[in-house]
DNA sequence: ACAAAAGTGTTGCGCATACACCCATGT
DNA sequence: ACATGGGTGTATGCGCAACACTTTTGT
């Protein structure tokens, strides 16, 4: 092909309209499953997060979230999807669409747009790369400003992510303004260490999941195939950041589990008996 | 410039990766305000939603959701706001992000991704091009199939789009698979009168504003100023596609609504005190 | 024995549902 | 007078919060 011919197709691919690059950034969360020390005392839960170290410019050295750029012979899920097996290497988890990131400044280099996925899995699979971080969240007081016209809620956010020495630690604050017609909802990133703005994909993936834990069967996508109401109501805990009452809990869950002929033994208490997803409460639950 | 300098200039810009287009769409929707033809009959709530005719191709003389190629200059939002305003006039509007819509085949041109925003007006201003379409929805009984690993829920949905004599036939497939971890929803279309996959992003906007109602007051940025609590019922019932008790309604709505010393009047029934929005219901119901 | 977790029972409050009933108005 | 919507009151039942209590194990 001769220059002039190149030119030419270069050109009018791009004659009226520029073109952004698209990234999908892949939030990957799990659980931890450490194994207590004391004989009798539960193990911890705690939400982890999947990074990855960048090796190249820009934010080479900083953790990121498992990214690349969109393939373009596939849909958009299939890009996240692929991403994250190449990645990872992980085979067997949930996905879905989170929200498009577009703020003109995100990616120093050009536009880069990056549509967000929340992934979950259980920590049956190990990652061929990347290393899982400890989610540790601090919120700060709500501050409230009354305005004339509405109102502004200001809430800054400490989030530390953690792997054995390595500590990242980043900032955030959290506006709310209500305003006549208007809702704005902006996160601003105080201080990070994380590439780009993957902070605030995070801090929208922890927001998402623990709106959807309520109303849906998400949770169960984080646990392994048995555990018992023990396990899964400290994992709600992790998610909602707050303590529930032991016996409530159990009433409420029993319709979205299903008991299995199964204990846990040599605890130092009571056996637990064994639960497993009912993958078809919804389907009860209609008439 | 010369050749070999622009030529150079495009082709780093793509040397790597090949991009694709983005578009931001906008689903509009608002209210009929019908006057009633009885003198004491109320008038009634119908949602309505804003298409534009295509003069070019692809698509061309189908009607679509307003739309335009994202403004590399700007953040994604402001492309959405910025499109509004241009090809509709609107100046006052609630927005918010939907959902990226990337399948492959979307756009017959090349690929292009569509970032679909849900903008909610009421209908005090009128619009410069584009037509209001009432929106009629006949949802089929939803179909179980029991598999294996899961189930499947299969949904028909006819979508009649109605401007005077012109009346838009579409027809979507919803179905909902769950099996093992995945849980895939999926939004065929079956037969579609508008442009692109526009009568699914329209179903998205219609059910994500189903859900929204419940737990937030976007419902009042489709409402005038001042309204009365029957008027604001059959804006519940119009979205939510079913009947509400009028007494339950109103002790419910209470703490989101204020009295306003103000009644419509001249209507062959008992004056109808009218309401306005209480902004700050949520600050007070932290305690 | 006792520490720790597993698991059940009870009580009271609040809220949603369903329905009955009265009020005010224009024609 | 009456149709129509505006608006209030109340009984019933369910779900959830709070807390007390019993059970079962390993050391």
């Amino acid at each position: 092909m001769s220059l002039n011919e190149t030119y030419n197709q270069l050109y009018s691919e791009r004659r009226n309209i520029k073109n952004p690059s698209v990234t999908v950034d892949n939030v990957i969360l799990r659980f931890t499953n450490k194994s207590s020390e004391n004989y009798r005392k539960l193990a911890e839960k705690k939400l982890q997060v999947c990074l990855i170290k960048r090796e190249y410019e820009p934010f080479e050295d900083n953790y990121a979230v498992p990214g690349m750029f969109i393939d373009l012979e596939l849909p958009l899920g299939s890009s996240a999807k692929k991403c994250v097996q190449e990645k990872t290497g992980l085979t067997n988890f949930y996905y879905e669409q989170l929200y498009t990131f577009g703020d003109e400044q995100r990616d120093p280099r050009s536009r880069v747009l990056s549509v967000a996925y929340l992934i979950l899995t259980n920590n049956e699979e190990e990652i061929s790369s990347g290393k899982w971080f400890d989610i540790d969240i601090k919120m700060d007081e709500i501050v409230l400003k009354e305005t004339e016209q509405g109102y502004i809620q200001t809430q800054n956010v400490k989030i530390n992510l953690i792997n054995d020495d390595v500590v990242l630690e980043n900032e955030i604050q959290v506006n709310f303004e209500k305003k006549n017609q208007e809702e704005i909802k902006q996160v601003k990133i105080i201080n990070s260490t994380l590439a780009f703005d993957h902070i605030k994909i995070l801090y929208f993936a922890l927001e998402r999941l623990k709106n959807k834990i309520e109303y849906t069967d998400v949770i169960f996508n984080l646990l392994p195939k048995n555990f018992t109401l023990t396990e899964l109501k400290l994992c709600f805990e992790a998610i909602l950041q707050e303590k529930l009452l032991d016996a409530n809990f159990r009433r409420k869950i029993k319709s979205k589990v299903i008991p299995v002929e199964a204990f846990v033994t040599e605890k130092g208490h009571r056996p637990s008996r064994l639960f497993t997803h009912n993958i078809s409460w919804k389907l009860n639950n209609l008439e």
